[in-house]
DNA sequence: TAACCCATGTAATATGTTACATGATTTT
DNA sequence: AAAATCATGTAACATATTACATGGGTTA
């Protein structure tokens, strides 16, 4: 017998965070919805979303039912209720909500000093001007994720700010 | 003949530019300040750093030589030209920067509409408490990354707030 | 002298990326 | 009729985690 990990993995819990706002869907959807998401770091790489799936109704936390009304290949997802339940687990977890995670734009600032001021000026100008674009959501299934986008993307344009303001200070 | 990899991962970056601000260390030193980063990104794991440090040094960007003034194992790493102009380029990489990368708030936030409104209030409150505290270098080598420590964890703070805000309104 | 830290690393395993394979359906 | 998209996945490879192994030096 395998041991069964306790905890999720954030693309686990993603998985089935968007299952059970769907209510139901296909691997397909699940996969197509985390390609088109503005952050790279749900690429919806099939070698990772498939054996997600797998491992997620191995553990029960999902189940698959094959479609007949379809004659393509095509699988149905729903979360059971421990399913919800791990989801849940997981959304309420203030000790890993707390953690820093990765930033791509702070990892580098934390070698600011290694990096000739006027060449960091301009980076920080274009990183602020892509942030400045706003996410323009392709599918209907990705408008919830645009107003937390935005409350992101503003956010982090406001640390460069406070970067820059706090630099001149010295 | 193996393809060398034009970009370098962030681990890679992040030990290269570590290297270059020491000047010269031991990669268990590499190892070491990862693993007391603040960020739970940068575990420091043996099986993550060595193997990095290998592939760095195949590829030119780090060289290592032994430290015979030690009886014990000990090698000596130093950056190459070519490793400081690998760093410089990923360091300067705005479309890099500015992408979301990962937040493990935000990700929960992203679902916070699958969480009873007490809770979420709940997490947020103790999410916000945890980023209250303030990180405290144990060594003199990571004290460099207390500052920005305090602005990302404002930020983020901020963010909690102007979500909290924003929740209201509605 | 026992326990711990310095310093190196490897082995088994888990996860993720990139690229490919297959076939049905829809759009141009 | 060709190209794109829907829908499934796998294979080879790269990277990371966890746990272990080894031995010298330092502290209680």
């Amino acid at each position: 017998m395998s041991k069964t990990p306790t905890t999720l993995t954030n693309l686990e819990a993603a998985v089935i965070g968007f299952v059970v706002r769907a209510g139901q869907c296909t691997a397909y959807g699940v996969r197509d919805s985390f390609r088109q998401s503005p952050s790279a770091h749900w690429s919806g790489s099939a070698g990772a979303v498939y054996p997600a799936i797998e491992r997620l109704e191995e553990r029960g936390l999902l189940k698959t039912r094959a479609d007949k009304t379809d004659k393509r290949m095509r699988r149905e997802i729903t979360a059971t209720e421990a399913g919800r339940q791990e989801l849940t687990k997981w959304l309420l977890d203030a000790d890993q909500a707390a953690q820093l995670g990765y930033d791509p734009l702070v990892t580098r600032l934390y070698f600011s000093d290694l990096i000739p001021p006027a060449k960091l000026r301009r980076l920080l100008e274009k990183t602020d001007a892509r942030l400045a674009v706003p996410f323009e959501p392709l599918e209907t299934s990705l408008e919830h994720v645009a107003p937390l986008n935005n409350l992101w993307r503003e956010t982090r344009r406001a640390a460069i700010a406070k970067f820059l303001r706090r630099q001149r200070q010295t």
